[in-house]
DNA sequence: CAAACAACGTGTTATATGTACACAAACCTT
DNA sequence: AAGGTTTGTGTACATATAACACGTTGTTTG
């Protein structure tokens, strides 16, 4: 920080004129949360209720409260909106053009989430609250598109390289299963065997001895993420 | 953004005291400036003049004006500083942690930048500012170091892919130089006859058929990047 | 209950990429 | 003239990726 700058906010914190001129930026954090369900994935939208986005969508956020932690701002929100603890959060970056906010200056933190839709859907209790697939999107609020696909791109860049991925399916999964969630986040077709092979190589899996059951067809093996390799909340 | 939010963004513009509370947080953007020379990768560094943080160094910074764009505000740091246009700048991420400032509360966005030392020295003015070798950093105020180290990471994973790389170099350079710079970059002894063969399969260059002087040993030829390449300001 | 359906499980070959490694030639210094 | 330093160049081996087919298992349908 320059000289200049620390001058300045010297001055602001005992100068209300120059206070308001400088500190008149609100600063939220916005999570971006992926889910995925019957070969969807999904993100988690809440209904816009200002009137400049009337039935519009919005991702989750908030402003930050002033005694915590930028990173710890997303933790809260999700706790808030949907109970979860213990989430697999990551910062995607900071979205600040003048006008993106109608109500005034807002510059905002992203965050992407991965949660799995089928053991934690029932803890979502505001009902304005809903899964959209990522396929199907429109009419957002704010630079909120933007945004999302921000997040899809870094999903997609670790996605190859992290274990991350198994925040958003169930504890036992089949490879279809796996492979079905690859192809959303990456938008591409996987050649089956290829897969396996590389998925096998990467030794994240461990094999359970059990079989799918309900699936009208043949049904696969289960596997489950190897212990110690999932990745949970990163820092507070 | 949630319901509950935008009714205290309302509120904010309204009431004072909800407004002091929720906006009294100040943000501004720091600026990861990197340079080569000899060898090294260098980073541009200022004398701190808080008290708190006497004869530490920092990175250049200021807060952000209420009318620029988030991802303005760098460039004008930049300009401001170093007198450069046009330059390289990308988005590193924001540090927001509660005490990381000893003023008052800071969130901070961080961009880095690559530019080339030997043509660009003498638009420096400010004498607070130098030049220091990132292998030989201490006593950086805030959490600059952690900052300087998310920066430098972020540009060892696009280094391999992107000719970012090229700002850093003078418009004529030999792969010697260029290799040193990557070396530099990843911290890593590369071999020579592989990294020539991984640059030639890129197609980034064009011989010059020109060659090197002024060197103690048998020069080498020169080179440019191809036109159409240079990665330049990236969005205002 | 037989046929159709849908997904399972598995391996080889060809191509591309990455890695390890050595020697003669050019220019400068002493 | 000898020694120092860096240039420029290719091959052999290992690893990674991409394309591709068939018999099997369980469910659904007629």
């Amino acid at each position: 920080m320059t000289n200049e700058t620390l001058k300045r906010l010297k001055t602001a914190e005992t100068e209300k004129i120059s206070h308001l001129e400088y500190f008149n930026i609100g600063v939220s954090v916005d999570c971006v949360i992926f889910g995925f369900e019957k070969k969807d994935l999904k993100v988690l939208l809440i209904k816009s209720d200002l009137e400049e986005f009337a039935d519009k969508w919005s991702l989750l956020g908030d402003l930050i409260n002033p005694d915590e932690n930028l990173d710890s701002a997303p933790y809260r929100v999700l706790k808030q909106r949907t109970g979860l603890n213990d989430v697999f959060l990551q910062q995607v970056g900071s979205f600040g053009d003048v006008n993106r906010h109608p109500s005034g200056r807002v510059i905002t933190t992203v965050y992407f989430s991965l949660i799995n839709i089928r053991d934690h859907q029932l803890k979502i209790t505001d009902n304005e609250v809903h899964w959209h697939a990522l396929t199907d999107l429109k009419d957002l609020a704010f630079d909120h598109k933007k945004i999302i696909n921000a997040s899809l791109k870094k999903l997609q860049d670790q996605v190859m390289d992290e274990p991350v991925i198994f925040n958003l399916l169930p504890e036992k999964f089949s490879l279809r299963e796996l492979q079905d969630l690859y192809q959303s986040i990456l938008g591409a077709k996987l050649d089956r065997r290829n897969f396996r092979k590389k998925i096998s190589v990467k030794n994240w899996l461990h094999d359970l001895d059990e079989m799918e059951n309900n699936v009208p067809h043949r049904p696969g093996k289960l596997y489950k993420l190897k212990p110690g390799l999932k990745k949970g909340k990163v820092k507070m």
